[in-house]
DNA sequence: ATCGAATACATATGCACGTATATATTTGAG
DNA sequence: CTCAAATATATACGTGCATATGTATTCGAT
């Protein structure tokens, strides 16, 4: 009886995010938005960032991957990009107004798949679930922070 | 305060699942596995699967996206294909000598990561954490297959 | 003021996943 | 027995994410 790793929370959270995912995916279209861009989406109109490297610090994702969803973002109508007048080598990403305008619905979609995935869930456990998934994280950051660094020279 | 949607539940196991994978790929390449490879590995050596089509069903993937790990998994030596002698479409799928082998030290790694992301968890946090995540899992495919269907035909 | 280091971004490559569609084999209704 | 439907796999294409690396601009120490 394997089935042990596959019962992991690690398994279970990757599959909880595909399904989530696609879920979301194709509520979204829709709209002319994919999951992804939310993150971009919100911080942008926050002014929570501007640049593409604040956009993917936000959005915890590397630069290259930031890079091209701006790319599509910008094909597709939903981002403008101007150059910075302080620094040549960076630009400035504002929403259009298409996005702005639909962003509120794309994000009455998410919270209504949230509630439709959480419908049996009591606010305690949904409080929870929260709570767990956010030490979680804290966690993998930190483990993974030690991952990148030198190592704890447990070497005399 | 539009911190709302990436507060919710979707949002941290996005992050959550994507931490996770990172960290597990690290661990995994030297090994010579990737993340995906684990559910294909376990459900071949526990003879659970053996056909394209029943590890896609088995990972809950689609079968492109398994043809094409089956394809990568072949390349690099962790599976073989044999044609089905009983059916002219299909093949038999087998580990490799070298897969089954290190197949156990995969495992213990991921199981490893697993407690290292959950440390300072108590067992009644870890396993709430499984079950509120396998019940979020049941509700997404629910919700899924109910968006599928031709739907509830609300209209008089 | 200049030149090397740091920084912001772009590009190339690879994996994992999805949808849409093509091909080949098997199956079943007649 | 034959041919259409079902089935198993393959292929093409788009997205999201990663690493590795290149290019241009800015910064800072001399």
């Amino acid at each position: 009886m394997d089935m042990n790793v596959l019962s992991t929370p690690g398994h279970l959270i990757s599959l909880a995010a595909r399904g989530f995912a696609r879920l979301s995916e194709a509520r979204l279209k829709p709209l002319g938005f994919g999951v992804g861009h939310l993150p971009v989406l919100v911080a942008l109109q926050d002014g929570r960032a501007s640049t593409q490297r604040d956009l993917a610090r936000f959005a915890r994702v590397e630069q290259p991957p930031m890079a091209q969803m701006l790319a599509r973002m910008e094909r597709d109508g939903l981002i403008r990009r101007t150059p910075d007048p302080a620094d040549g080598r960076s630009s400035l990403i504002t929403l259009t107004e298409r996005a702005e305008a639909r962003l509120p619905d794309a994000v009455a979609v998410l919270l209504q798949g949230n509630d439709d995935v959480l419908r049996d869930f009591t606010d305690e456990e949904a409080g929870l679930l929260v709570t767990l998934l956010t030490r979680l994280i804290a966690n993998l950051d930190r483990v993974a922070g030690a991952e990148a660094s030198p190592g704890p020279e447990r070497s005399s």
